[in-house]
DNA sequence: TGACACATACCAACCAGTCGGTATTATTTG
DNA sequence: CAAATAATACCGACTGGTTGGTATGTGTCA
């Protein structure tokens, strides 16, 4: 929004930048536990360390900071799965197969460390506050379109003909997941999750023509 | 919780029964569209035609009133379901397909009118209130277990080998949905959501070894 | 010396829940 | 059967704690 003008990264605005991080980081955890509504600015604040006049310092409102947090989690999250090893497979259905093996792998803990902040803050704010919901479904929208290269690759490979969308089958990874993390929430822990995406890797496998693992 | 001790339902006791009701039901409404931390007390009132004094002489407190709406939202679900007319199919196989297109049918109009208040209470509640969350969680997996005598019988009778168990199918079909209304939200249409059950449909039937329909 | 990163103190609006009251209907009693 | 009594359904003003946001002060670094 604001210009940048001759204004060079110095030691303080890389403190700046650490405060802003704080804050926006605090907020994976509160969203991820208690969902947006019930965050208090001075739940934040207390969690990252900074009064309530620090936090407007950095952000106008408690919804700017939310639609940041959305983008912030979208960041953080595509450096992580830039980093997995799954890339490394040369067959593109093994990569594919390799990011569901990958996800299935990071359910792991309660259910505040594994689910998606994109996600529960979609949910809560899909009608009244669609700034937030929009930055939130950039990320997942966003995280499932890194997926289609190689989903593209895979159909071209094993069944060009199959007359469903690389981009669907993107998008239907990132709803499996986002309900077993509803599943998982209800029932209090990830091993239902992991069942769920076990039966996404047989969907991807039938589809493929891949043998499944354990049948 | 009260013993109902000579005491023949009358106008009266239906009466309350109505006012109840409504209330509950006023909660699926704006528990899709805002979230319970979103919806004040006084909403639900304004939207039932009661008082706050009439809210609390039914309900001891939000959360009360909240767990009930989740078992309520149950009980009004699966009557629905009771009477859709998928279950008239003669193969079981046929009776699970049905069932998907049956909820790929409902999902129409906007967001706050297909969504799933089970979910989003769960979602919502997970940490902070397991009473409500629980009574979602009993709504999702007991409306889930109503898919497990069908999906066994058609097992049974087109893949008894498979390494999958009914149950984890059910719940699956479960996730599927609850990640699509998710998405639905960040998109805002149902569009989306159909495309998901499309991907869930088609899963079904290669599992099934029943040819897809557009295949 | 002034821009910036924060702290402190404060406020007005909001909100779940309370409480005393009223109107209507059931039950008991004479 | 009517009058008296009790129970219930609901009202709406009020409260006290909470909450997002503000106004203003202070120390630090370029």
């Amino acid at each position: 929004m604001e210009t940048e003008i001759a204004h060079k990264p110095n030691a303080k605005s890389t403190a700046r930048e650490a405060t802003r991080a704080r804050l926006l980081e605090t907020g994976f955890t509160l969203i991820r536990e208690k969902g947006l509504a019930a965050t208090r600015v001075d739940d934040i604040c207390a969690a990252a360390g900074v009064t309530k006049g620090g936090f407007f310092h950095h952000f106008a409102s408690k919804d700017e900071w939310a639609a940041d947090v959305a983008r912030h989690w979208g960041k953080v999250t595509s450096g992580l799965f830039e980093n997995a090893p799954y890339h490394q497979a040369s067959d593109p259905l093994d990569r594919v197969l390799g990011y569901i093996a990958f996800r299935r792998m990071i359910l792991e803990g309660s259910t505040a460390e594994f689910t998606c902040v994109a996600g529960t803050l979609a949910q809560e704010t899909h009608l009244s506050e669609r700034t937030i919901c929009d930055a939130a479904g950039g990320t997942i929208f966003g995280h499932a379109d890194t997926l289609v290269p190689d989903i593209s690759l895979a159909k071209d490979q094993y069944c060009h003909t199959a007359n469903w969308t690389p981009e669907s089958l993107a998008q239907f990874t990132q709803a499996t997941l986002q309900g077993a993390f509803i599943l998982a929430k209800a029932k209090g822990g990830p091993e239902i999750a992991k069942d769920m995406v076990d039966h996404l890797d047989r969907y991807v496998r039938l589809l493929f023509g891949r043998e499944t693992k354990g049948d």
